[in-house]
RNA sequence: AUAGCAAGUCAGUCUAUCGCCAUUUAUGGAGGAAAGUCCGGGCAAUAUAGAGUACCAUGCUUCCUAACGGGAAGCUAUCUGAAAGGAUAGAGUAAUGCAACAGAAAAUUACCGCCAGUCAUUGACUGGUAAGGGUGAAAAGGUGAGGUAAGAGCUCACCGGUACUUAUGGUAACAUAAGUAGCCGUGUAUCUCAUGGAUUGCAAGACCAAAUAUAUCACGAUUUCUUCGGAUACAGAGCUACUCGCUUUGAUGUUUACAGUCGUGAGGGGUAGGUUGCUGGAAAUUAUGGGUGACCAUAAUUCAAGACAAAUGAUAGACCGUUUCUUCGGAAAUGACAGAACCCGGCUUAUCGACUUGCUAUUUUU
RNA sequence: AGUCCUGUAGCUCAGUUGGUUAGAGCACUACACUGAUAAUGUAGGGGUCCGCAGUUCAAAUCUGCGCAGGACUA
């Protein structure tokens, strides 16, 4: 029953438009090709540990066909693939934001970007947990 | 069969697993253009006696429509195709202005030329002419005859155009026929006429409303008490031509907590944020009837996305289409343009292909 | 979603009440000056006036459609 819950509600989306401002404005970010990273630790309502939000610039993709199609595949991605991730913020009992921003030129296929979400993914832990290190010390 | 023209329809299909959005918890969930934002309307807020002017838009005729700069059926002109057909333009011209460069001249014109006259040297001057030349985007209807010094609608015949009159057809634009008038260049702008136009857009607007600050009100505490605050009287000074009035000063008089600060509660506007506007409508489908047609009427049936940092997807398999390779068994790649954002009616632009109906041309067969 | 602006030489801009061959500055090329460079002077090249149609005798300019870039409205 438990071992496979694949859904990801709204409420596991970042939505409120004043969390957005202050990640943008006061969030660390890196980049992990396809993607930059920005997020922020932020106090969330308790069930939740996490909030993220997807990304593609009209700059690059003109079209919107184009746009929703990447982020459809990233969500897609994202959301097979967070369970470690999720299971890691409860055990070290942790709340972030985090936003996603495609920035690769070209569109890619639904394979390298399950990859880069995976890759990137580690990499927003392995960050997280120096800088909790960093807090305690 | 091939090539093409016109009108229209569709816009890859199915299954499994895991998800997303909406609500009635079982169903539903992108388009022909959802796009561009080029027009028109609904809806909302604000403004608004009425009329005119200015400004802007439109402009053949008759219809359709809620409305339109849209559409339908016609009319005229030009261009285009062998044909079926297609494209573009279309109020008026009374008055005034302009038409670069070139050219003699861009509209009461005369450089060369032609003709006549005078002087006389193969030339010069004066007058007539609009046939010929050259320039230009455009040069004063065309051809022939008469006529003349040479010429010219100067006159005549035919042809073309324009204006007017009459007749016939048509709702009308207009067409056809007859007659009359020598009436005979063009474009464009200002202008004239007719019709229409208030402004801003759902980020409109309406409602609820944290935190913080706070108008106002109530209660309580506290501060000052012949010196400070308020009200008022008196006196002085200033403003003023003067009165009234206003400002200001006072070891002045009278009255008084009316005043300030803090706390608690109420409370208005209102920010963040939320709710609503938000999808049942000039609605869709089918049938019948009317109309050449756009479209209209009647009846029956149906309810078909409603998100808000923004859902409508991903993966796997099968089929369908296309392209490439092929050892003809198959293999690989790929799926046009493009994503609702308040809602409708158009227009414009993008688009792989498939299909239906009608028509044109060519070839072959019967 | 709505409203508006811009596009001219390699770059920054003029020219937009239609009219002769589209100009200016910087940059570029050649020559002169210098022992050499810079500066300076002389000469020269370089333009699909964003694209496609239309109006007109004639379009960078007027009209329509498209493309690209940018600004504003919470």
């Amino acid at each position: 029953m438990a071992h496979s819950d694949y859904s990801f509600p709204k409420s596991d989306r970042l939505c409120s438009h004043t969390l957005i401002n202050q990640l943008f404005a006061e969030g660390k970010s890196f980049v992990c090709y396809p993607f930059r990273v920005v997020y922020k630790k932020s106090n969330l309502p308790d069930p939740i540990h996490s909030q993220v939000l997807f990304s593609v610039s009209k700059k690059r993709f003109k079209r919107a066909v184009m746009r929703n199609l990447l982020k459809r595949r990233c969500r897609e991605a994202y959301r097979l693939n967070r369970e470690e991730f999720a299971s890691f913020l409860t055990q070290n009992n942790q709340q972030i934001t985090f936003a996603l921003v495609y920035i690769a030129r070209e569109e890619l296929g639904y394979s390298v970007i399950e990859k880069g979400i995976k890759k990137t993914l580690t990499k927003l832990q392995l960050s997280l947990n120096k800088n909790s290190n960093h807090a305690t010390d």
